[in-house]
This record gives C-alpha cells, structure tokens and sequence, in this order.
DNA sequence: AAACCTATGTAACTAATGTTACTGTGATAG
DNA sequence: CTATCACAGTAACATTAGTTACATAGGTTT
C-alpha cells in the first residue's frame, strides 16, 4: 500500500505522514456498481482515491435522485469530510463509477493530522475547495443549462472519467443521473446522433465528437 | 470590538483567540445593496459576520444571476475561505441584504490560527459543511422543485434573514435571484395572494401565512 | 423457435416555463 | 397638473420538458 500511497499522494504529503497513513489505514478495492454510501448513514472511516472513479448522487424524499460529481484519483470526499468532523449524518450517495482502489482512513486520525501536518491541513481545505466548486458548477448546469446542453456536459464528464469514448450506459441510467424521464433522453440522444455527435448501440453510446 | 466579539463568537472561540482577533480584525459596517464581493476578484480579508445578512450569488457569462444562498449573524463565507487558502479567484458575488456589521480578518492570520487553536479549526470546518449543505440545498430547488415551490420557498427564506414578514422586493429582483423572468414571478405571486397567502403591494410582498 | 425481457424509437398530448406586447396605476419631478 | 417612469397585471403565444402509450428490435431463456 506504501507505494500506491507514495505514487498517488507523495507530491502531497510529507514521509512521515505517509507512513502513518500507511500504518493506521486500509486498503479497499470496490467494483463498479458497489454503494460505498448510503444517505442517512454514519461514516467511520473516509476514502483517499488511488484509481477508479466515484460517483456522488444526492437524492431526494421520493428516492429522485441527482448526479453531483464525480471523484477521481487524486480526490476525497468533502461530505465524508464533514461528517467525520461536525458529527452529521451523510446528506449524499455514492456509487463506484468503475472498479475502484481506495485507502480508507478511520476517523479519528483525520482530526489529529489536521492540527499536526500543514499538508494535510492544506489538503483538506483544498478538497473542500474543490467540492465547493463541483457542487457550484453543478448548479450552473442545472440552472443555467437546458436539457441538451446538459446531456452534452455529461457525456464530456463520463466520457473523462472513464478515460473510455463510449458510455456504457442506458438512457433510462441517464435520465435518473440528470433527474429527467428515459423518453426525454431517448430524444435528445436521437438528435445528437443525426448531428453526427454520437452513434448510439444498445447499452452504449459511442461518442464521435462533442 | 471585542465586546461584539464575545457576544457573538464568545461561545465557538477562546479567549486568547478572541483577544487575537480583536487585535488584528477590522471593524466594518455595511449598507444594504453593497457589493462586497465581486466574480473575479481576489479577496484579502475574510469577514466574520455579527449582525444583518449577506446575499451569495452565483453569475454566468452572460450576467446571469442566481441566489445562492444567504450568511447570517454566526456565519462566514466558505467561499472566501478557500479563495484566500488555496489563492482563488472568488467564483460568486457577496451583496448586503441588510444594513450589516463585519469584522474583517485578515488572511495571514488564518493560516497560523487553523494550526494554532482547534476551535477556530473547527469553526473553518463547520463553515465549509454549512456551506456545502447550502448548495445542495440550493441543488434540491432547482432540481426538484417547481417555480411555485422555489418561489414559495425564496420568501419563507427571505422573512427569516430579514426577521420581517414583508418581503421589500419589486418581482423583477425576485426574477434576479430565482433566474427566471418578472411576468413568470408576477403570475406566481398573483396566485398566491388569490390563495390568501400573501397581499401584494408597490414594492413590497405582505406575508399571511406561508 | 417461441416466449420473454429489456432497451430503444416515436407520436401525440399535457404541463410548465419563458417571451412579447400591451395596459393600467401609483409615485414623483418639473 | 401633467408628463414621465418604474412597477405590476394580463393575454396570447412559443418553447421546453414531462407523460402516456404503443411499436419494434435485440438478446436470453426454455
């Protein structure tokens, strides 16, 4: 784990807090498709990302749910962040986008290393940061965005954190990430495809150019 | 200084903390309708806020604005946070909602205190998750509500910040805040108050019962 | 191969929101 | 007092998105 941890967080962080990570932490592999969090849920333990990509939904009383954004190496969750700290329950959902590696850090530690290293103290603000601005961005879509536009966004995204120029996914999977109805999607992808954007298969979308 | 200090933030920091920031925070006072922050920009100080509100928005290219959400007594801005931290730009604009008092911490200072003091560390903590939730919030209205909700939502809001139950509002700026335009929030409030719920005045919306 | 299931295509319709255009009305400056 | 202006009311229409309903196509099971 030390060199997984030194290849995706050694320019980040300091030796010594790498071996501590190394000594309290574990390793955890997780396949596409696995829920890593549940809304309403405790968190015990909070994700370093070394690869792979996770998917952050919110979801609301009626079980509509809502793509955020997508974590990758390199990232963690600022919800889990604080809900370690402030105690709350998670407010969101996650779902492993592919087959991911994570180094999970139970959290206790978190709070410790906040007031002894700078590096972690400066990772932490900087994935707040960054999930600030994901969620903001994800309100420009929404409110800012119409439908088509946002279905373009998204397959951008996917298409980048797959690191795969074919969405493997179907339109109903679509509508529920963009909380609209499978016919909607059905439409707008059928419009793209006459634009010559995409070709559509069953179960996959292969992207031409966006 | 110091006595609004301790009055508003005397039971989150210890008193050397606070005797820090009164020895090196400004004292500001602000008008309603002050811009504070503009898109763009580079913030230097970072205000803690002891009485009135401030209005957050979110603007796109084109000058599009939408409400993002509002900072109250207790409150600070986690966007200026993590602009002065990780040396952003600022990605929204700060407007007075009430005639407010600030004090201004300089940015320096944060740094050393998050390693100096656990209370101010959990304070930058907690503002960071209030002000996640606050977006997300904000994503659920715009995701799952319809723009009667939203609208009903945006003066329940508005009555709780200003601490009055007439909302001081032409529908135009109403429009500004939901992204949406003026005869759409016209036709809205007019329901309303055909509902019995509000009354409708120059101006000014009466609140009866929401 | 027949039966079945899931995904997709599409038409027809409804609902929500946005736009344009015009009217009326209260406040106020000259 | 009246000309002007910002604000609000409303009708008519356009666009976007959501819904219902059904057809077809590809793949799987028996």
């Amino acid at each position: 784990m030390i060199q997984e941890l030194k290849n995706n967080y050694g320019h980040l962080f300091e030796d010594e807090l790498l071996e501590e990570i190394n000594s309290v932490a574990t390793f955890k592999e997780v396949s596409e498709g696995i829920e890593l969090i549940k809304p309403g849920s405790y968190i015990k333990s909070m994700p370093l990302i070394i690869s792979g990509a996770i998917k952050i939904l919110r979801e609301d009383q009626d079980g509509d749910e809502l793509l955020l954004y997508f974590l990758e190496r390199g990232d963690t969750c600022a919800m889990t962040l604080s809900c370690c700290i402030g105690h709350h329950k998670s407010e969101i959902k996650a779902i492993a986008e592919t087959d991911s590696k994570l180094i999970m850090i139970p959290v206790g530690k978190m709070e410790e290393w906040t007031a002894k290293y700078k590096s972690w103290r400066n990772f932490v603000f900087e994935s707040y940061h960054k999930r600030l601005m994901e969620a903001i961005e994800t309100i420009d879509s929404i409110a800012f965005l119409k439908m088509d536009e946002r279905l373009l966004k998204y397959l951008k995204d996917k298409t980048k954190v797959n690191n795969d120029n074919t969405v493997n996914n179907t339109h109903q999977e679509i509508a529920y990430d963009l909380h609209t109805s499978r016919v909607v999607i059905s439409r707008l992808l059928k419009k793209l495809e006459v634009e010559g954007k995409i070709k559509l298969n069953r179960n996959s979308i292969k992207i031409i150019s966006l």
